[in-house]
DNA sequence: TTTCAGTTGTTACACTATGTTACCCAACCT
DNA sequence: AGGTTGGGTAACATAGTGTAACAACTGAAA
């Protein structure tokens, strides 16, 4: 189930497009305010973005800019702005599709399928490929999905290295448990029992590290978990 | 440099168009007749079709649809139908995107561009298809089925093979058991015992690797498959 | 046609990753 | 201190995966 983030700020527009995505079986995540927006894309991991261009404080240029400075996340633009030079602009800025307001819905829909599409058989960048997140001690490979702690090659089931590298990508901030449980599953679920503790238990064990000193994970007590290691 | 097909019955657009694109380093190779410009697709590779859908002997969207059951060449539609109905026709045949008659040359060099981008990030483009994609240690010669892993040439079934070829191609990317059954069958089934499972294990004996630490392929538990091979 | 070899699918059972329960301890309160 | 809460993890329960062994199918040769 793929889920689209769509930053507008027209309120009337968003409401009946996300019950309009609903019936499609897509689901719309809506930010009305742009810089909102710009935290969802870290936490919800869409597979699309749709954006505005006219938006009180950010612009949609700018927003798009930004995001592609880190991401190839899929982007289609949609504005009142039909003007040739704003679509050149748009598509300069790395923009997958530019779609003149008003809109059909349907058709907004077909362009949002189709970009899904290609943007599905897509793999890792070169980047992304050969990039290793590093720390005193402990070196992740992404791409392969290894893990070496000390020198040592350790391995990891799945979800443990799915559960480090989220970790590790975001050094210093605490995850709750619902959070970790969202990310590992797809971000469904409310109920659950102690998998988390046990996962990150476990976890602990292999990277060789301890609940009471840790090097790696600390436990934030009523809050949850955060990455603590040494940067290289 | 990347070259672009269009298939258009309208010399005048054409002749245009192809001295327009090579202005913006990019070749355009033509074909006024449907029936050359499939042909040409197997031969001169592109790495993007234009297509126009009103023209004699063959329309468009037949064409499309002949080409999408071969590949996954980015295709992007030009015609003087700009109805809904014509654009989500199009959309659902697979065409990537839709660009209503008479156009700006340079939005359409924008879209190209867009597009070109996002499907290079991809994998294989047709040309691709007929090279040797090579890891460290292994090595594929697709245009001749043959595999050869840490110097040593080994024989795989079509289906093997097959299935190699797929994950290979897409390395990072997860794919689930029916969507594997799909590439191979060229259906899509939902029923299927274990068939995949089995299929996997015997390529990962022929490869040599193994499932607990594989060095090509890992599975992902409650997923499916992906391709985790060190790139060369 | 039969026969054979190679390929693909099914069944069955072993194994591993993950989730649940339960119990204990540490941290934080009066 | 005693009590309460949240976290660590051992031990068990379950579901997903690996693969051996057999069955069915395919196509080529006899």
């Amino acid at each position: 189930m793929p889920n689209i983030l769509m930053i507008d700020d027209d309120k009337d527009l968003t409401d009946s497009l996300t019950l309009f995505f609903k019936k499609h079986h897509l689901e719309l995540v809506v930010a009305n305010d742009p810089l909102v927006g710009l935290d969802l894309i870290g936490e919800a991991h869409p597979a699309l973005l749709l954006l505005d261009v006219m938006m009180p404080k950010v612009d949609g240029f700018t927003l798009c800019k930004q995001v592609r400075e880190k991401s190839a996340l899929p982007i289609i633009m949609l504005t009142a702005r039909g003007k040739l030079e704003d679509k050149i602009y748009g598509f300069e800025l790395g923009v997958d599709d530019y779609l003149p307001k008003p809109f059909e819905p349907l058709e907004l829909l077909a362009r949002v399928q189709a970009l899904l599409r290609r943007s599905e058989l897509q793999g890792p960048t070169e980047e992304t490929l050969n990039m290793m997140i590093q720390f005193s001690g402990l070196d992740i490979i992404a791409s392969q999905q290894r893990v070496n702690v000390d020198g040592v090659d350790i391995q990891l089931s799945g979800m443990e290295f799915h559960l480090l590298h989220t970790l590790a990508t975001h050094p210093g901030k605490v995850f709750n448990r619902e959070q970790i449980i969202g990310v590992l599953k797809g971000v469904e679920v409310d109920l659950y029992g102690r998998a988390v503790d046990i996962l990150l238990s476990r976890l602990r064990q292999k990277l060789n590290d301890s609940a009471t000193s840790p090097r790696f994970i600390k436990t934030i007590r009523g809050m949850g978990y955060t990455f603590i290691a040494k940067p290289l």
